[in-house]
DNA sequence: CCGTAAGTGAACTGATCAGTTTATAGTGAA
DNA sequence: TTCACTATAAACTGATCAGTTCACTTACGG
């Protein structure tokens, strides 16, 4: 071997598999998407693809998982958490607006609330694996801020909550109501 | 014919073919229904509804747009504006929390969201026939309100949505996150 | 250079489903 | 009765798609 990187010890092409399927969903949602539509972006066989993962489910969480994550990862590195409390407010206000008006966040959302009947792990473990830390992240904020005399807040989650929904108050309903240009 | 009643100038059966498929697109999504199952449901061949409806997209907007226009006009006949601002406040709360969590309203808002990519009309006329509706009449009241000195907001259009957002706060997240029971 | 494991492509299975067609039957009015 | 309309069941078309199988090829380590 060339160099002496350490392949994942998935496979070769995993992460080439996950790449191909994390486009294909990102365009063509999870009903939308076919595997040999996913194995043909990804470089892949369809059987390798199969080798992986056990079906399409399975691979969309694994995707939907990992892009989140990183996003959520992003977010937090990105705030200044020691900037005056409107400063750092208004960052996660903006990271917040700008997750929601993402290509991905917004793709991710749909894919998730449309097709959670049908598959209710999927909508946990999306929260679960982004949204939930950056709520997590606020609420330990608030606390601070409030033993720091710089808030003044009763109920942590519900305040973390409002927050979140009010970011979202002129954004949602376009989203919804598909006016704005992608 | 036994009672003097006035079929609806469609055909006999055109509103047995819009309730069989209320039923069927509410418990098993767009995607998720089959026509065949429509048609059974609602006692009707898939020629019959093919012979109203032109597919089944026409239909499934048929459906959405009439459930919603009906629980709009609920709504708005429930409430008394002339009451205290405080209790015409609190009544649209409930109002809004009651459609969020009903059955009708959780599936038709997966349905719109999840759908919207592969079907933009509809998230359009849905929000028309139905939250649009409300936010006018909550636009109304503000101004209202605030002609009358009991209230004070500039932005009654954005009042309007944070409102509406402030009220799914605790709501939301658990929607997507799958965990209360039907 | 040989053996093993990973990967390939293409065909195949089995299933679902939207929408059409056809041959047939009931129904109401003239 | 007869005409026109509405409805029906069932078969059919044409397409899509998840997941499997198989005969074959690469690539790599020992």
């Amino acid at each position: 071997m060339p160099d002496g990187t350490i392949e994942p010890k998935k496979g070769r092409k995993f992460d080439q598999v996950l790449e191909g399927a994390r486009q294909v969903f990102l365009s063509d949602g999870f009903e939308g998407a076919s595997v040999d539509d996913i194995a043909k972006a990804a470089g892949v066989s369809k059987a390798t693809l199969y080798s992986y993962f056990p079906d399409k489910r399975f691979l969309f969480m694994q995707v939907a998982k990992t892009e989140c994550a990183r996003q959520a990862d992003h977010a937090i590195e990105t705030i200044d958490m020691d900037a005056p409390v409107q400063k750092v407010l208004c960052d996660i206000a903006m990271e917040m607006v700008d997750f929601i008006t993402s290509q991905f966040g917004k793709r991710i959302f749909r894919i998730c609330v449309g097709e959670s009947d049908r598959f209710p792990e999927l909508g946990r473990e999306f929260y679960e694996s982004g949204p939930m830390l950056i709520r997590n992240r606020l609420v330990e904020y608030f606390q601070k801020a409030v033993a720091q005399g710089e808030l003044n807040i009763t109920d942590f989650e519900l305040a973390a909550e409002q927050f979140h929904e009010l970011c979202k108050a002129d954004l949602f309903p376009r989203m919804v109501f598909n006016m704005t240009e992608e």
